[in-house]
RNA sequence: GGGCAGGUGGCAGAGAGGCUAUGCGCGGGACUGCAGAUCCCGUUUACCCGGGUUCAAAUCCCGGCCUGCCCUCCA
């Protein structure tokens, strides 16, 4: 039984989906105005992983992660470079799956966009001014926070305290400070669709309520995202939702902790942020995925070069082990270590603990079967195997370069043997002499 | 100031009342043409501070101190 921490009730709980087998569940996925940074990463790669481990467990997964292709950062970006915005946001989104998938991070099955959902984020909007959550106010539409008796329940916070903080009056257009927007009326020259309140776009959270809406209905059992998105984003898709439907909105909330340079955040705003695209060039993705799933996901990571060294270390033994199986054998699937590994993840799904257990069972274990079988369904999982690219013309080549080197050594003719070694070295392929015999695996 | 999560060996980082974490690093050994890999041994009282509960606390309770995220840009 799989317990996972769930941050509304703030404490680890029985995961229990509302349809027994069926899994609804929703990543907050990012606003597409640049490349994706190692932090987007981080949490686009947690949330793969529970899926992926929610079917190995036997759940049927609808996994939904949007992208937000409208609001001021993106309209600011293309006036910067004097693009249409939103077409500037799809094609960064275009090139935030693409570094995605080279981390080897499956794709949703559903990656809505905010700007393909507008009648239903309209709809949303007119519902609960219809309910009296929310009311328009010169071309804006606000929802009102105080009518809303449970905001602040998943943060944390109370509103008579947050208003504290608030020593002026508020000056816009809200009743008060803590109502936030659920339509924008649209400046000179931003985009902008026909509305009853008039020409305007979206707010950011709504997007989220009227996406669920239409592809879950009133409730969801997973939804989540970073900790930066608890308050108010989260908070705001709760209040928004609930006050619609009358319904819990999600039932279990899943928050990853934050990538962090130099003890501080990893964000655009900061300037200390690294490109997926960038690491991809000087680590392979196998290494990558370690560095980012060897670490609890509720903990903060600190992302250094260090950290990825650690990671191609723990990736080499575990890609080495593997290399080192006969090549042919069936995977026996049902051994302690497999039933430890879910043992292990079952607990809040401590990543860093499987690790942990995978490098016990490619040290301990002996018996191939078993550890195939183990390294199978741990891969199945964490995708740190490389996918072999030599074809089988190409392994029997090495294999053939290989022999010749024995041969060498046997006569002892060093020299050849190690400008063998050495060439192979040069093209990827590392040689290890053992008392089995020699044998190579790729770097 | 408030909310939430934490503070564990040289470093990274599990554990959550009694039982070796693990990896890296470092020292020694085995194996070896060399290299690498692998294996064995060691790295002695590691658990922020002060109280308390208990036969027993790194683990539970209370009070401090410190760190991270958030407090309407955020994955």
């Amino acid at each position: 039984m799989l317990r996972i921490y769930d941050t509304l009730r703030k404490k680890k709980v029985e995961f229990r989906p509302r349809d027994g087998i069926k899994v609804m569940m929703y990543a907050c996925g990012p606003t597409t105005y640049d490349h994706a940074h190692m932090g987007h990463a981080r949490t686009a790669m947690f949330f793969d992983f529970f899926r992926r481990y929610l079917e190995m467990k036997g759940y049927f997964v609808v996994y939904v992660s949007n992208v937000t292709d409208i609001d001021d950062k993106v309209i600011n970006r293309g006036k910067e470079l004097g693009v249409e915005p939103v077409s500037l946001a799809r094609m960064y989104a275009k090139e935030y799956f693409r570094d995605m998938d080279a981390l080897r991070v499956r794709r949703p099955n559903i990656t809505p966009y905010a700007t393909d959902h507008i009648p239903e984020i309209i709809e949303f909007v007119e519902g609960l001014i219809e309910k009296g959550y929310a009311y328009e106010s010169d071309g804006d539409v606000y929802f009102s926070v105080e009518k809303f008796p449970e905001y602040g329940k998943l943060s944390g916070r109370r509103p008579e305290e947050m208003l504290a903080g608030y020593s002026r009056v508020s000056t816009d257009k809200k009743r008060s400070p803590l109502d936030f927007a659920l339509w924008k009326a649209a400046k000179e020259g931003e985009p902008a669709w026909p509305s009853p309140w008039g020409p305007g776009r979206p707010g950011w959270h709504i997007e989220c309520s009227a996406m669920n809406y239409r592809y879950f209905g009133p409730t969801l059992d997973v939804h989540g995202g970073g900790t930066d998105l608890i308050f108010p984003h989260h908070e705001n898709e709760i209040a928004q939702s609930e006050a619609l439907t009358g319904r819990p909105f999600a039932l279990h909330w899943v928050h990853t902790g934050m990538l962090n340079v130099n003890r501080e955040k990893m964000s655009k705003s900061l300037r200390n942020y690294f490109l997926v695209r960038e690491v991809l060039k000087g680590w392979r993705p196998e290494v990558i995925r370690v560095a980012l799933l060897n670490a609890h996901y509720r903990t903060p990571l600190e992302y250094s070069t260090d950290v990825l060294e650690e990671a191609r270390k723990v990736h080499d033994k575990i890609w080495g082990a593997w290399q080192s199986l006969p090549s042919e054998g069936e995977g026996n699937r049902e051994s302690r270590w497999v039933e430890k590994l879910v043992e292990i993840l079952n607990d809040d799904l401590n990543t860093r603990k499987a690790f942990t257990l995978a490098l016990e069972a490619v040290a301990k274990e002996t018996d191939a079967a078993a550890l195939r079988g183990f390294l199978e369904v741990f891969d199945a999982l964490f995708s740190v195997i490389p996918v072999e690219t030599g074809g089988g013309n190409e392994n029997a080549l090495i294999d053939l370069l290989v022999e010749v080197r024995d041969r060498a050594r046997k006569k002892r003719d060093y020299e050849m043997a190690d400008y063998i070694r050495d060439a192979l070295r040069e093209m990827g392929i590392l040689l290890e002499d053992t008392k089995e015999g020699t044998r190579w695996r790729r770097a």
